[in-house]
DNA sequence: CGTCGGTCGTAC
DNA sequence: GACGTACGACCGACGT
């Protein structure tokens, strides 16, 4: 190794990695191609040029002393792109793992510093190797210091400066002031190239004097120089690399640190980078030396190890939380331990309710609890989980009311891309740290051999239970200072879904009284009707069959029936669905009685004979999960019971929502926003037909019948209503013609000549569709008027299908999740309000644009105005937000 | 006996 | 193939 010092131009690699890679992606979406080709050359040069002193430059963002000197300067470079922005701390969170010092100063470019530490470097005698793609660093060439482009793999020294541009390092800023920088927008001496500049230089020996015998010089381009004189200075000072910048760091403190490997682990594993990645010793996890850098897990078995603990994380600024419990139930779950930390690579696991034969002396739950109380109910005292909602519930349980909920790294990483599938604590790990946690089913078996936490052996529990504390924090060290780069993003987390999380507790824990008897009832009534369609069905075939298996029907109606298959399914098999079904009965008996066996059956097992089971039998209640990190356009989903699926469309159905009742005393609440997608499509459009209709709070379907169909508001017929109904759902949904014939029936010209007519009246519409496919196109991602980002890597897939069915989908998150976010809002503002009021009102249910209130009857004469009038005002779009509500004695009632 | 893909149907 | 986002029931193939 030699006494050398490796100075990196990382701004000029960056972007040449940048348009000389292919769009490299992560699985996510997120572009990675850059920082590949950046750290490529990196590992590259580490290997053939060894160097006791290395360092990686780049340009500060802000003004710097040239834009100072001249306005103009780099003033026609086009704004970084977005794909390349976000690259930039990844690649530097590479470097520095790789352990190469970065230096990044402000006020001045690259260029400047390295030229200064090439000074400072050869006054104490040490070589310098330039790495860099631009030529401007030529006059820093010497007899100590070569320019090397690693990229094309050639290096300077002086001859090869000479040979490359015709002139000396000593005269490279002569020559780039004539020549000047289109890119840099520097302005040389036009019809001045290289071959002039150099030509002049070497005639005269040097700019000034040239410019001495300015007078001499003929031709257009004598002209041209005489006419540049003035500005020639100024192009001269742009050129000069400033050899005097005031640093804190010499040649000889930039020595090659060693890498980190489980932070680069971490690195490579979130950006995909799978051969350096398994250069490292890989994802398999079994390898303890990169899974686990040391870590320090405790058990707190004695009074004096928790007093020291509790101390401990008082005084700290941010601790990490995570429960152990008897079930994944959160009103049913008992805590069985706890873990937390302060500080990576550290936890302590608290075992409390470990009762198997055998199990070792715990401290006393209920005391601990006591004593854990104040600690976790202070709002001061920060704290981050991964899905806290479910914590938070189960503290609950024992009647600590968890505070100071700061972050959720699972809400975290949703907010970041919410088209990762899964947010759970094992993909966050993977994802993020490159590790495989120790997983549930390894510590509690699975299937039927599954142990409750209770009964899993403290010695087993508690490195499971302190990694997870341990890895939520590490986790959100890494998340946290990515979502402090993208400032909506960062602004959805802290006002939109932290602040959420609470409402939701609240909500599931109050649940939903649910009339058991009722939905009794209706199975026995239903299973009547089932058996007798069951029985006619069996008839008509001729012999027993499972109605309820589509193989069996299709065998039937298709094989023995003879009945014209009308549609297949993707696997292609001939379809028996629903709308197939339809059209069959047309022609015989058995497709009828299907379709009602089905339609029944479906209403018995999945409601009424499902809900009953999921009354919790303390509270009389059923208490949904609403989660908050599954849908990508940033919808909540509800499971346990899906509560946003209950029946409202058929009388039959409609039947399941009167076993949704209030307390003796209350009535049910229902608030909806009308046509809100439809509402946003009009705000993101601009489409003054639709805005106007919205503003003048006309029926959105007979408006635009009237349209389509070219007659009066009051002359639109059902029909041409229902058709501007499938119209203005197709929009929303990006659906084609083929789409809306099927829809409708009819055929495929005339849906298209429907869709036509459309975009002929609302002509906004059609411009707002081309432009979010555009932009979708162009950016990978569409987002919400609040900024919720939707990642679309197949937007650029070859294949047809997928690409098509991204456009799709970007055609509709902005306007569904826009939604989401609105009711989101909303839902804080009411939570907030009834709190204010000390109202006994609580909000118990939420089905996407609707909002369910349990209200007492004292309540009623301002709640229902009061409500509508915070869902409407909670924001300012270009059309209103209309808000229609009812009250009634169950939730079928309550739809007004 | 458990898991998982396929199909279907409910909601907004 | 053709309409976006979910959850969940049921069937039936497959593996233990």
């Amino acid at each position: 190794m030699s006494d050398k010092l490796v100075l990196v131009d990382g701004s000029s690699y960056l972007y040449r990695a940048f348009h000389a890679m292919p769009n490299l992606t992560n699985s996510q979406g997120e572009p990675t191609g850059a920082v590949y080709g950046v750290v490529n050359m990196l590992r590259r040069l580490l290997k053939e040029q060894p160097a006791e002193y290395f360092a990686v430059v780049f340009d500060a963002s802000g003004p710097t002393f040239r834009n100072q000197m001249y306005p103009e300067y780099k003033a026609n470079r086009p704004p970084m792109p977005d794909e390349l922005r976000v690259q930039i701390q990844p690649l530097h969170d590479v470097i520095s793992a790789l352990g190469l010092p970065l230096i990044c100063v402000k006020g001045v470019e690259a260029d400047d510093v390295i030229g200064t530490l090439t000074v400072a470097a050869s006054e104490i005698g040490i070589e310098t190797l330039i790495a860099s793609g631009d030529k401007d660093l030529a006059q820093l060439v010497g007899d100590k210091v070569l320019l090397m482009d690693s990229m094309k793999d050639v290096t300077y020294n002086v001859a090869g400066v000479v040979n490359k541009f015709g002139v000396p390092p000593e005269r490279m800023v002569d020559f780039l002031t004539l020549v000047g920088d289109t890119v840099d927008n520097i302005p040389g001496v036009p019809k001045v190239g290289p071959k002039t500049a150099s030509k002049w230089l070497n005639e005269f020996g040097s700019l000034d004097e040239l410019v001495q015998h300015a007078d001499d010089i003929g031709g257009k381009v004598g002209e041209n120089l005489r006419a540049a004189l003035d500005q020639l200075p100024m192009s001269k000072a742009l050129a000069t690399i400033k050899l005097d910048v005031q640093l804190d760091v010499h040649p000889d403190g930039l020595q090659l640190q060693p890498a980190d490997k489980s932070r680069l682990c971490a690195l490579y594993a979130g950006l995909e980078f799978k051969t350096w990645l398994s250069e490292l010793g890989g994802l398999s996890g079994g390898d303890d030396k990169v899974k686990s850098p040391s870590v320090d897990y405790q058990v707190i078995f004695d009074q004096k190890a928790l007093n020291r603990w509790i101390k401990r994380l008082q005084s700290a600024k941010l601790i990490s939380v995570d429960t152990e419990t008897t079930s994944l139930d959160p009103m049913q779950a008992r805590i069985v331990g706890l873990s937390f930390t302060d500080r990576p690579c550290e936890a302590a696991y608290l075992p409390l309710g470990h009762d198997y034969a055998g199990a070792p002396d715990q401290l006393s739950l209920e005391d601990t609890l006591a004593q854990l109380k104040p600690l976790l109910e202070d709002p001061a005292l920060p704290k981050v989980g991964q899905n806290l909602k479910y914590d938070r519930s189960v503290l609950l349980n024992h009647d600590i009311e968890l505070q100071g909920i700061r972050f959720d790294t699972m809400l975290e990483s949703y907010v970041l891309d919410s088209t990762g599938s899964r947010h759970d604590m094992d993909t966050l790990s993977l994802k993020y740290l490159g590790l495989n946690p120790i997983r549930f089913e390894d510590v509690a078996g699975k299937g039927k051999k599954q142990l409750t936490f209770n009964q899993v052996p403290v010695e087993t529990a508690a490195p499971y239970a302190a990694e997870d504390a341990d890895l939520v924090l590490r986790l959100h060290q890494t998340l946290y200072p990515r979502l402090k780069q993208f400032e909506k993003q960062y602004e959805l987390l802290e006002n939109i879904e932290m602040p959420l999380l609470p409402v939701l507790s609240r909500i599931e824990r109050t649940g939903v009284r649910v009339d058991s008897d009722m939905l009794a009832r209706q199975s026995s009534e239903l299973s009547e009707r089932i058996d007798t369609l069951e029985q006619k069905a069996f008839d008509q075939v001729g012999a027993d069959f499972n109605i309820a298996s589509p193989k069996q029907i299709q065998e039937i109606l298709f094989e023995k029936l003879q009945l014209p298959v009308i549609s297949k399914t993707p696997k292609g098999q001939p379809s028996t669905s629903e709308s197939v079904l339809q059209e069959l009965a047309e022609q015989h008996e058995l497709p009828k009685l299907i379709l009602e066996h089905r339609a029944l059956s479906k209403l018995r097992s999945t409601y009424t004979e499902k809900l009953p089971l999921l009354v919790n039998p303390d509270t009389g209640r059923v208490h949904t999960s609403y989660h908050q990190a599954s849908v990508a356009t940033g919808r909540l989903s509800s499971t346990d019971p899906n509560l946003q699926n209950i029946p409202v469309r058929t009388a039959d159905g409609r039947r399941i929502r009167e076993a949704f009742v209030p307390e003796p005393g209350s009535v049910l609440l229902a608030a909806d926003y009308s046509q809100i997608e439809l509402r946003i499509m009009a705000h993101l459009s601009g489409d003054e037909g639709l805005l106007g209709a919205f503003a003048e709070n006309q029926d959105i379907h007979r408006a635009t019948a009237s349209e389509v169909f070219s007659v009066a508001l009051e002359d639109v017929d059902r029909d041409q209503r229902r058709s501007a109904k499938a119209i203005n759902f197709g929009l929303i949904y990006g659906m084609s013609a083929f789409g809306l014939a099927r829809q409708l029936g009819i055929d495929r010209s005339e849906a298209q000549s429907y869709i036509e007519l459309y975009f002929d009246r609302y002509p906004g519409v059609k411009a707002y569709m081309e432009q979010i496919r555009t932009q979708a196109r162009e950016q990978q991602f569409v987002e919400t008027v609040f900024g919720r980002k939707l990642y679309l890597p197949d937007i650029s897939s070859s294949n047809h299908a997928r690409r098509q069915g991204a456009e799709r989908a970007a055609i509709n998150a902005p306007m569904q999740g826009t939604a989401a976010d609105l009711i989101k809002l909303a839902m804080l503002a009411i939570d907030s309000w009834l709190t204010e009021q000390a109202l006994k009102t609580r909000m118990i249910m939420q089905v996407h644009d609707e909002l369910v209130f349990e209200v007492p009857d004292s309540e009623l004469k301002d709640v229902p105005e009061a409500i509508a009038a915070l869902m409407s005002g909670v924001a300012e779009l270009g059309v209103p937000l209309r808000v229609d509500v009812g009250s009634g004695a169950n939730w079928a009632e309550a739809h007004s």
